[in-house]
DNA sequence: TAGAGCCTGGACAACGTTGTCAGATGCGAG
DNA sequence: CTCGCATCTGACAACGTTGTCCAGGCTCTA
């Protein structure tokens, strides 16, 4: 069988028959297949007239070395991979693009995906992204058992959790002070004056939401205030269950008269509900957002660097494979409050 | 020299040797390499007591097959890359993630990354992502000429540009109707009885600002007003010289009565001025952004979606890969005017 | 001018996988 | 009991690159 037809077949779709590889260059140009290597790869050995007639085949041909090849030859790849949630939340962008910005000082390109929440679907995309052999890994856990990524792990496969703790596994962890941001922002709405404090947040079997929750219990107890069951509302994440449970705080005969908000979703929607009454409720929420201060009143919010997280996780990954890291670590970083306008309205009663 | 020492050498960095290949998982099993493939591929022809015993021995050694060896093998990285400005930007978390998506029904991965508006850089990031052979490019052009990527796409890497079209260069293009949907916001306001209207976007150089400039040119020619050059601002990108602008605008002897933005970033500074004004400007702003409507007023735009941009370029893309595509074609998305009180402010004079 | 040493270039194997093909094995039929 | 056939298995080459190593030619010195 010919050559080109055997190649066209393993090849549906390639338009134009096939890219030229080394071997097609040291024809063209004359010489041996190393010396075009050497050439394409800027080592010293060829002598200028040499490299002349190279670099010519090399652009005649419209040559480009094929990576894959050259990864399996020296065993790194010079990718990481990273596995988020939702590259469409805003949180996400930042940190997706700081864990790109620091891959590309390592040289490294960056392979993504996300896992829309679902365990499984984290697992299938971070084993994907091992078969790919990336050097390493930043995941944004969605569920809560990473055993499975144990074998990786000790083939040399660096990893770094981010934003929620590993599961069942010893490995590094970046984290924002979930549980302290969110003890702080609840306790600024005490120091206002507030008591019946209303808490909306995710599932508890989110870390991050579970350690929010545990911070507001922390600043309810601190300040002596005995916390009743309806002032919470654990895992309303859609629109419609998040309004109406803000609703039901509202109104009954003991209304709440402040509200905290457990992440940017639920802020967004408890805004909206907070805007449609003429009463001002006290509001903050963790998270921050675009144009928060144009809003009437500005919204407090408890904000975590998101960058900094991504830029925090993807050094730490590069030290792990530097080779200069050895137990694994778990870091938190602070959150910071600002203050607009929500969090410092006085208690309605 | 012994192997183990031979192979440590050759990957520094590797805490714990190396990965199982398909020929040791053969060993262990006691049987043929090819079996092991067929086995880890799925191919018929093994009984099911090999079967069982090879992966036995997958699952003791953890051994997970090598994409790249298979990549260099079968031709296919089923991959495809997005280089796009600013993973950061909430305009493109929407769109990859749809990238993503389309990729994922494929069965591709999807590798990214920001050129951070820089021609260089996007040469430099596709360049790379052509070097691993992905197999397909969704490209959001920071540069004018992409002539660069001929020998790319003659080999057989699928190409669409979205958001801005290609330069000098015949491709696939898939772009939001920026020319329309400027007009049509800019109609809205004459509409509503200015016609004083300033217009303050981004170079025109850049295609998307270049044809919003001319949608704006073009309802102010439909309504026989003549349009004073003190009225646009183009190049205006930092918040300062945003802030700059707007504020000349309103100023002086014939200030304008309404505002129209040429882009998001540009929005949420003239939303910011317009906010610090006692006296209300009408203002209409290219591209939705979130809580938009909690605003006093709600901010009026011109939407595009950014989510169908992705899928639409992505699915091309795929369909070029079938080999059912022929002819490189221009697609134009429609926008959508979104009222919500600030474009319908009257006149303030 | 011969020998030593350096510089350049190329042959070859290896990376881990898959496709091809032929050999081995077992079974039933003649 | 042997042959034929179907089924299962494995040896081998190839994908495109890089590392190793050696050969040949050159220059420089004695």
């Amino acid at each position: 069988m010919p050559e080109t037809t055997r190649r066209a077949d393993r090849l549906p779709g390639n338009r134009y028959g096939n890219r030229p590889t080394m071997k097609d260059v040291a024809a063209r140009a004359g010489v041996g297949l190393k010396t075009v290597s050497r050439v394409v790869n800027g080592e010293p050995g060829v002598t200028p007239d040499t490299e002349r007639r190279v670099q010519e085949a090399i652009d005649a041909l419209g040559f480009r070395r094929n990576d894959s090849a050259r990864v399996l030859r020296k065993g790194r790849t010079a990718s990481i991979g990273l596995v988020l949630e939702d590259l469409a939340d805003p949180f996400y962008g930042p940190l997706s693009r700081a864990v790109e910005e620091v891959a590309r000082a390592h040289g490294a390109l960056l392979i993504n995906g996300s896992s829309a929440e679902d365990p499984e679907r984290e697992q299938e995309l971070a084993l994907a992204l091992c078969a790919r052999r990336v050097d390493g890994l930043v995941v944004i856990p969605a569920g809560d058992d990473h055993r499975y990524l144990e074998p990786e792990i000790r083939a040399g496969v660096a990893t770094v959790f981010v934003d929620r703790p590993a599961g069942r596994i010893d490995a590094d962890v970046v984290l924002s002070d979930n549980y302290g941001g969110a003890r702080d922002g609840v306790a600024h709405l005490i120091g206002h004056g507030h008591r019946r404090i209303g808490f909306i947040g995710d599932m508890p079997r989110i870390h991050t939401a579970a350690e929010r929750l545990r911070g507001y219990r922390a600043a309810m107890e601190d300040a002596g205030i005995a916390v009743d069951e309806h002032w919470m509302s654990l895992g309303a994440t859609s629109p419609e269950r998040v309004r109406r449970a803000a609703e039901e705080m509202l109104s009954g005969p003991d209304p709440v008269t402040a509200i905290f908000a457990g992440n940017n979703r639920v802020t967004v929607t408890v805004v909206r509900v907070l805007a449609e009454r003429s009463r001002p409720v006290a509001f903050v929420g963790f998270d921050d957002f675009e144009l928060a201060d144009l809003l009437q009143p500005g919204v407090t919010v408890v904000a975590q660097d998101s960058a900094a997280l991504g830029r925090t996780a993807a050094e730490r990954l590069f030290r792990q494979l530097d080779g200069s890291l050895l137990a694994p670590e778990r870091i938190e970083l602070p959150t910071r409050l600002i203050t607009r306008g929500s969090g410092e309205l006085p208690p309605a009663d």
